[in-house]
DNA sequence: GGGGTCATGTAATAGGTTACATGATTCT
DNA sequence: AGAATCATGTAACCTATTACATGACCCC
């Protein structure tokens, strides 16, 4: 059911939301990127962005609308999203929100394969990641306060609470699996597992 | 602090750990991702894998040891794991079990970009959201009470219930978010800031 | 014995990242 | 005036995915 995009970075999604407010260059797109810092949600780097950029107006999302010169820096060229390109950021950004995509993340894939370590070893290393999930998540939450102090609008901020969300029930599964891991009876069975 | 690897994809760590048991052919390995269903934590296909094999054995992790053809069937080359091929297994499969690492995972791209949505339509998809998470959440569940029928060991269904967790937190956060915004402080915020 | 599908791999293409290049401004 | 850093982009190089190819086995 998830449709297959003509350009499926989603840098290039930010793109086209960031052009809805005003035609801009590719420049200028990676400075708000930054200046957002959307780049802790979404993959950035300058050849990413040009490489996204030159996509995008293939596919007729956007279209180079002026290329100005203004100082004396290199020339720089201004694109403009598209009818089809509005189009496409609404469906794409209605795709993200309403259906959940299956995601790979890092540690699933050392918990398939973590049989592999010996149970005192593993309960050493997620010893060790329990407290870098718990300064991750303080600092999120240092993050978010500073910039609600600062007045931003939670909106902007939705991200950042998710983030933290994810990593406080991380933490509560780190714990959890500790615990079972240091029983004894787990110990056994892995030690019957090797035998075998 | 993360080492860069001088091979990346998982999917070559999972190559990594089948080879600890014994040499196999690549197209036994593909064959064993997929009956594990460890395809479902490891971003898997036979492209791919071919790759990384090569790119394995370039690295020196694994070595290639026959080329066999019993049957009648295509020849097959099976590798084996080196000593470095070892070394490299415990040392990265450590960090990834130490070490949190950066996700982007697509939900937060959405809610960094949602701001462009009517708070209404936002809140009608955030609705189908939902419901789907609580039918991946079941079938999860379905899944891993089925394995546990079976006789299978819990350390092999440990990402299964991870995954549980990640989408329970996901979904809790998701209602919350939808009450948030069906408030009307929301409606009135986001009026203003379009209206500026 | 002809039609599917299993087993196995290679090649073509597209996608992403790193490295390089170069003039402008700013700082000391 | 030389060093550092900003602004801007291109090109080279990897990586990953899709498409193609081909003989064997299995079913009716």
């Amino acid at each position: 059911m998830v449709k297959r995009r003509k350009v499926g970075n989603p840098l290039a999604l930010a793109v086209l939301a960031w052009l809805v407010l005003e035609p801009m260059h590719p420049y200028e797109l990676g400075r708000r990127l930054k200046e957002s810092e959307q780049d802790r949600n979404i993959k950035y780097n300058r050849g990413s962005l040009y490489m996204v950029v030159k996509q995008l107006a293939k596919a007729g999302f956007i279209a180079e609308q002026e290329t100005v010169r203004d100082t004396q820096r290199p020339e720089r060229t201004v694109y403009a999203l598209t009818e089809e390109g509005r189009t496409e950021l609404y469906d794409w950004l209605s795709e993200l929100v309403a259906q959940p995509r299956h995601e790979y993340p890092h540690f699933g894939v050392a918990l398939s394969l973590m049989v592999v370590l010996s149970p005192d070893e593993t309960v050493r290393l997620l010893g060790t990641r329990l407290t870098a999930l718990a300064g991750e998540i303080d600092e999120i939450r240092g993050r978010v306060d500073a910039a609600t102090a600062q007045g931003v609008e939670w909106v902007f901020l939705v991200e950042e609470r998710y983030r933290a969300a994810l990593l406080d029930a991380e933490h509560r599964f780190v714990a959890e699996l500790i615990e079972a891991m240091r029983h004894p009876d787990y110990i056994r069975k892995w030690q019957e597992m090797l035998g075998s």
